[in-house]
DNA sequence: ATTAGGGTTAGTG
DNA sequence: CACTAACCCTAAT
């Protein structure tokens, strides 16, 4: 009982945050098992590391904290690479194809236990109700529980499964929630569910509380070591990502350059009487 | 043994 | 009451 709830501190955090740059995303256990992140991180378990990373992720993808505009989609990296970062841009596939996305069928006799599949069951109750509904600007946590008690039986918690639901979904981005309504997303529905929206595969800040009285034992230098190159990695990593950016800018300055150019010549000719066509 | 992801609950506004 | 963050459960690997 003396036990509520275990705040995270911005210490737990930033160790999280130096273990994922170190270890990679999906080595919960390693992170925790690693002596110097241990040192802020013994209370916490694998899954609570996982859990937490998890939370700052969604945070700082939907419309969570204006702050967190990062977009850490983390895939697990190969296990045949342990060097850390090593993510290709562009090579998660952060929303799988959703199977349900139509299928509203549903018999009553088949409500079993809360295994694996109530979660496709409750989208697909989801995306019935507001496919049908339609509302523009989405619909309302009551209006959506509304219609679906009205077609399916529902356990009595039921309420707080589909926020939690709708919640997931927003966060997998099948769902936009505009106020307090959730309505389909569009290129869900269009079934265009490309690899478009990819957000960028950037780290989060890899700020690392440094202590600063480095090297007092032979091991408190070693893990400044550890901590130094992981940084290094990061920041290695964010700079080749800047880099690419710059060249796609300066890919755009060229052509609007030559756009401008184009521009320039035919008011140069329509100026003199001619009659240009553009194609 | 661990991880990923769905579900539950305490805490807060 | 709605929402979030921490915690729990379990299938899958």
């Amino acid at each position: 009982m003396g036990n509520p709830k275990q705040k995270w501190t911005a210490e737990e955090e930033e160790a999280l945050r130096a273990g994922i740059a170190k270890h990679g995303t999906g080595k919960w256990k390693n992170i925790q098992k690693d002596p110097e992140f241990n040192r802020f991180l013994y209370s916490r378990s694998n899954i609570d590391l996982k859990d937490k990373w998890r939370n700052m992720s969604v945070a700082a993808n939907g419309q969570g904290p204006r702050e967190k505009s990062r977009t850490p989609k983390p895939k697990t990296d190969s296990p045949a690479t342990p060097l850390a970062i090593q993510q290709a841009p562009g090579s998660s596939p952060p929303v799988e194809v959703d199977p349900v996305t139509t299928d509203v069928h549903m018999d009553d006799a088949s409500k079993c236990l809360l295994d694996g599949k109530t979660a496709s069951k409750y989208n697909a109750m989801i995306y019935e109700a507001l496919s049908t509904l339609k509302d523009p600007n989405g619909s309302s946590t009551s209006e959506i529980v509304c219609f679906i008690e009205k077609r399916h039986e529902v356990p009595q918690n039921f309420r707080r499964l589909l926020t939690s639901r709708l919640r997931r979904l927003v966060a997998q981005e099948k769902l936009e929630k505009v106020q307090n309504c959730y309505r389909l997303r569009m290129d869900v529905l269009n079934g265009t569910k490309g690899p478009s929206p990819k957000p960028k595969e950037i780290w989060p800040r890899p700020s690392i509380p440094f202590n600063s009285h480095l090297g007092e034992t032979l091991e408190d230098a070693a893990v400044a070591a550890a901590y130094k190159v992981a940084e290094a990695e990061n920041k290695s990593f964010v700079a080749a990502e800047a880099v690419k950016e710059a060249e796609r800018v300066s890919k755009m300055a060229e052509e609007a350059e030559a756009f401008l150019h184009l521009a320039k010549e035919i008011y140069e000719r329509c100026s003199h009487g001619e009659v240009v066509m553009v194609a």
